[in-house]
DNA sequence: AGCACGCCGACT
DNA sequence: GTCGGCGTGCTC
């Protein structure tokens, strides 16, 4: 018998099966989905075996297999399946699509490092008939009148008790897995739905495969529509997958289906071990976890009867892996693993994005909406504050209207959240006086400020210009690059309300393991009055007392060159508003801008999600960007500047040869044009429809396999354009 | 990834 | 003449 083996390298030269001889004293153990030790030049490599066969290659004479590592089965049909098409899609190697569907312990610079741990229990074997003395008797009725017993509960009773059985040979071990993260019973029963959640669950069948776009504002409960469907799935017999943006910045979310679901729920989350990660994926891969919640890797749990997956906040960029291959959308994984599991899979959002919106209108998604608050109150009132004109006032950072309102609402001992918006930090020019920033002629994308050579650039197109003296627009003097930290936010703040209290929420205040949720607790029980953040304090927070949320710079993040940047900025103004008067009292919110007109802000304060949709659309269709073109972004990157500039044009030039209906634009430097010495180019294409692009991709990167000094990655439908 | 093979420059 | 540079190719 002979073994197809995919060995751990990632590399596209060893991408491929290699063929060894099965021992015969292994032939059992061996399965298609397990790892094994083989022989590979002169190392020893784990590797995956995805085939098993009868016939011999008699070209070469065959290595044998030297172990097997594991046990059961870690990549079923159905993963297996996924990791090719992943691989066929993304254009990454297949290993390193593999790689990213199991956790870290079972990848093979880890294996030794995690250790299954176990407990010890004891059970009676036989009849015991000499009389014990009364210690041992003890025990032993114990254990009776338990059926088993946990060893360090024996040992409270007498450890000598305990040996004296174990050397009389009464007792049986019983060794169990001992998982490291355990969680409490249910204890919340179920919430009765509204008429108009319980319509939504109503809509969604899950007897069969569809998307359904659940398009719910802030407030509307889309939790409690999700556990319900959950709980349908359960009473099938069914498990389910729960996607978050990021796990850790949810945790109300998993106490919520914590106190639903208890035992039944796996979160995976970065603040586990390594270890831990991998007792999750053990308990999921038994089905001893019904219910998976997690950030983007958790679309490859091991579950197996998939009654529904859900992707919630599916706006988020972060499903979108764009830092290594294989870059992979958790959203278009959860579509196929729903066809596999024929169930459906839920898009939620309260601004969904573009894309998903536009599928939903053309009926390629069901669309399910839940247009009100639970608490039947309106949505609060938002304010659009025009900066330019505090400015001549004030030199801070806060308008006299939102230290007003902070001061009335300090008064009634409600809490503020104030968002600073720290999102495209990096430099852009714009006009103090007017509000003006440069874009690009080209592409509609802010310039980036270089200092060295005090240019204006373009990172989709490579236009570029000499800064500015004047502002164009109103032709004053006041041109400047902005910046603001959080620092000195809050000292202002403090200043204008000593008696205050306030709670910083950055990412340099939370990145202590369990700060973030220890500041959402002190936050809701009422231990500061203020929570001044970044993005952070706009991701599903749910505070009663909070009536006042206020933006101070909405701006920064319309200045990011990225074509997103409107729909990011509008999705992120609308959910940081919804954190206002989810309770009894009404909420309001200011938002402060240099830009009062810009339609990502006036659309905000509308609550108007279709006129955001219809505008952002007219815009997208005119400069053919997505949801009207795919793109894909390639960069070329290297330690020779000349040498990867002269190969970004090359590609540029086979890809004309070789596609008809393609825009391409670049090679333009990227955001960050030189890291660690590495020069970096982009190229940028258009299409809606190109039969031939993958293969021509495959075969440019077949081109640069080999070659150490020049690498090519390829995005395909990137999420962010840096 | 890791290792061997192989073909040109500066050295005991 | 040789030691060693890393560019190229191969691993069942």
């Amino acid at each position: 018998m002979v073994a197809g083996v995919l060995v751990e390298i990632s590399n596209k030269n060893v991408d491929k099966i290699f063929d060894y001889k099965i021992p015969k004293e292994l032939e059992e153990k061996i399965k298609v989905g397990i790892r094994v030790l083989v022989p590979f030049g002169r190392m020893m490599i784990v590797g995956f075996v995805l085939e098993i066969k009868d016939e011999f290659n008699d070209k070469y004479e065959l290595k044998e297999i030297i172990e097997v590592k594991d046990e059961d089965i870690i990549l079923t049909d159905e993963l297996l399946e996924l990791g090719k098409k992943i691989s066929k899609d993304t254009l990454a190697t297949l290993i390193s699509c593999y790689q990213t569907m199991l956790p870290k312990a079972l990848k093979a610079k880890h294996d030794s490092v995690v250790n299954k741990k176990y407990d010890t229990f004891y059970r009676i074997k036989g009849e015991i008939e000499e009389k014990l003395p009364s210690k041992q008797q003890e025990l032993v009725d114990l254990i009776k009148a338990k059926n088993e017993i946990i060893r360090s509960e024996a040992l409270e009773i007498s450890s000598s008790a305990l040996n004296s059985l174990l050397k009389k040979n009464y007792l049986e071990e019983i060794k169990k897995e001992h998982y490291r993260v355990d969680y409490s019973d249910a204890i919340v029963p179920k919430k009765e739905l509204t008429l108009e959640q319980d319509l939504a669950v109503k809509k969604i069948d899950l007897k069969k495969h569809d998307v359904y776009l659940l398009h719910g504002v802030t407030g509307s409960g889309k939790t409690e529509v999700y556990m319900e469907l959950i709980e349908k799935a359960l009473l099938d017999g069914k498990s389910s997958i729960v996607l978050v943006p990021e796990i850790s910045l949810t945790p109300q979310m998993v106490s919520r289906f914590q106190q639903r679901f208890g035992k039944k729920i796996a979160a995976i989350h970065s603040a586990l071990s390594d270890g831990e990660k991998y007792d999750e994926w053990r308990r999921i891969a038994r089905g001893e976890a019904l219910i998976v919640i997690g950030a983007r890797s958790a679309i490859f749990a091991p579950v197996k009867n998939i009654g529904i997956i859900i992707v919630d906040e599916e706006h988020s960029d972060s499903y979108k892996q764009s830092d290594m291959n294989p870059r992979y959308n958790a959203k278009d994984i959860a579509i196929i693993r729903g066809k596999y599991h024929n169930c459906p899979v839920v898009l939620g959002s309260a601004t969904p994005s573009l894309e998903a919106y536009a599928r939903a209108l053309k009926d390629v998604y069901k669309l399910v909406e839940l247009p009100h608050r639970v608490n039947g109150k309106e949505l609060p009132v938002v304010n659009i504050i025009d900066m330019n004109k505090e400015m001549k006032y004030s030199k801070g950072h806060f308008s006299k209207e939102l230290l007003e309102a902070i001061k009335i609402r300090l008064e009634k001992k409600e809490q503020i959240i104030l968002l600073l918006n720290r999102r495209g930090y990096s430099s852009f020019v714009s006009c103090k006086n007017c509000g003006f920033t440069f874009k690009c002629p080209n592409c509609d994308i802010t310039l980036t400020y270089h200092k060295s050579s005090n240019t204006l650039r373009c990172h989709y197109c490579g236009y570029g210009e000499k800064n500015y003296e004047v502002c164009p627009s109103c032709h004053e003097k006041a041109l400047s690059n902005l910046g603001v930290g959080t620092q000195r936010v809050e000292e202002e703040l403090q200043n204008n309300f000593p008696d205050s209290k306030i709670l910083r929420m950055d990412y340099d205040t939370t990145s202590r393991k369990g700060m973030h949720e220890k500041m959402i607790k002190s936050f809701k029980n009422h231990e500061y009055d203020i929570l001044l953040g970044t993005q952070i304090v706009a991701k599903g927070l749910d505070f009663e007392d909070v009536t006042l949320v206020g933006v101070i710079n909405a701006d920064t993040g319309l200045n990011i060159p990225d074509f997103r940047s409107s729909e990011n900025t509008f999705s992120l103004l609308s959910q940081v508003a919804g954190r206002s008067g989810r309770s009894n009292k009404s909420g309001e919110v200011f938002i402060q801008t240099f830009n009062p007109n810009h339609y990502a802000i006036s659309y905000t304060k509308k609550h108007d999600y279709i006129g955001f949709y219809k505008e952002e659309m007219s815009i997208r269709r005119a400069l053919k960007y997505p949801p009207f073109y795919y793109l894909v972004s390639i960069r070329v990157s290297g330690s020779d500047e000349k040498e990867i500039l002269n190969e970004a044009l090359k590609i540029k030039r086979a890809l004309m040869r070789n596609l008809e209906n393609t825009i391409i634009l670049g090679p333009s430097s990227a955001t960050i044009f030189k890291l660690n010495n590495i020069y970096r180019y982009n190229l940028i294409l258009k299409y809606k429809k190109e039969p031939n692009l993958l293969d021509v991709l495959e075969k440019i990167l077949d081109h640069y396999k080999n070659k150490v000094k020049i690498k090519v990655d390829v995005d395909i439908n990137p999420s962010q354009m840096l």
